[in-house]
DNA sequence: TGTACATCAGTGAACGCGCGTTCACTGATGTAC
DNA sequence: TGTACATCAGTGAACGCGCGTTCACTGATGTAC
């Protein structure tokens, strides 16, 4: 129950929603201290009473994005276990299924152009999120012979690396525009053929 | 020979240049026409005279990216033939070394939020591109039996996810930081991986 | 070879705009007595 | 329960700034005769 009136009750958090909106919106670009201090009922000096600034605000959203999504690759690599391979692969998912359910989050964090390490909290909880893929991705290397068993970290990265590309290139709107096919088929006839070539899931089919 | 005196000689190109190196320094949030005229040595005015605008300068440097980038993918294939797939990986590897050597127009291409929809030249170009590689993998299906063989618009794009994430997240400073291998390893490691999972290269190492 | 003239690339002044940020203030809230 | 007061979240006016864009202009260039 946000009384409203002259003390808005929760504006901190009221800013971070629009800028949530307009991000999503109109892109990191397009998003002005002022338009989200207006959205939000209030004067732009108002701002200056939660956050140091406008970039400040930025990295605030990124922030709680990182929160959500260290958050969800947790959950799906916990649900996939015991299996290791279903808990890798859960966790691919997590990451396109997470570029669309929270659009502005997403664009705060990887097209904003904040840098993670703006301040240790926020390099701290994108760690956190990394750190669930390479745990993953670390359970799986067990099942390679240890010879032929490349370092987890190369492994997490690139499928990190292909989850994001294709975010980037079909999942949204910007530059290649329509996809030959559904992202989320891409993702996970790509992260199949990537485990087979890593020989964890059978050649045939 | 440039003959500098009131008539600049090429000042649509010197624009272009000046773009590129605001691009690549400051983001594409960053640049701005009056800087960009500065660093040409003219008036912001004198940018009408070739230029609609601000986001028409931004369009012709990605419309010149996607130029060099076209022929420098199929000069990549074609060194690669007549082993498709040499060719295939040769264009793989093509795309980070065009991100690498020409920032400024990798970023007017894939992060200034220039639709590659503005112009007719765009789009066609943008294709050009495109198809070098989907013809790569189109070449290289052929030696996938055909009852296991995926679409080859499908596999082209996962190479070109694949060498965008790790473009974007491994070999541009923005929001990973460092990586934890050479980007070029990464790629190259990361398609191999790839291709071996299609069978089209030998299990064993 | 010299002159008149058309072309048009660049000038420079001006514009309106919205931005991020500052500042002294005000008035709602909550607490002490 | 009522009053005095401290706190501090939000106001509103103002700022300087650089932006993209326009406009009438000017002067260098090249061509026709």
């Amino acid at each position: 129950m946000p009384k409203r009136g002259y003390h808005h009750g929760n504006l901190r958090q009221a800013l971070v929603e629009a800028a949530l909106d307009l991000i999503r919106e109109k892109g990191p670009t397009g998003f002005t201290l002022s338009e989200a201090a207006k959205q939000a009922g209030v004067t732009p000096a108002a701002v200056y009473r939660h956050f140091a600034g406008r970039e400040d605000l930025i990295a605030e959203t990124a922030r709680q994005g990182y929160e959500i999504f260290a958050d969800v690759m947790q959950f799906a690599y916990d649900k996939g276990q015991p299996s290791a391979l279903a808990a890798f692969e859960a966790t691919g998912r997590a990451y396109l299924a997470f570029a669309r359910k929270h659009p502005g989050h997403y664009i705060a964090m990887f097209e904003s152009g904040v840098s993670v390490n703006r301040t240790p909290e926020l390099a701290a909880v994108a760690q956190r999120a990394r750190s669930v893929l390479e745990r993953a991705a670390a359970d799986l290397s067990e099942h390679i012979p240890p010879e032929k068993r490349p370092p987890p970290s190369m492994f997490s990265a690139h499928i990190w690396a292909l989850s994001h590309g294709v975010v980037e290139l079909f999942a949204r709107n910007s530059p290649g525009a329509q996809s030959p096919f559904p992202p989320e088929d891409l993702l996970e006839s790509g992260i199949g053929v990537y485990l087979r070539g890593l020989g964890l899931i059978k050649p045939d089919s």
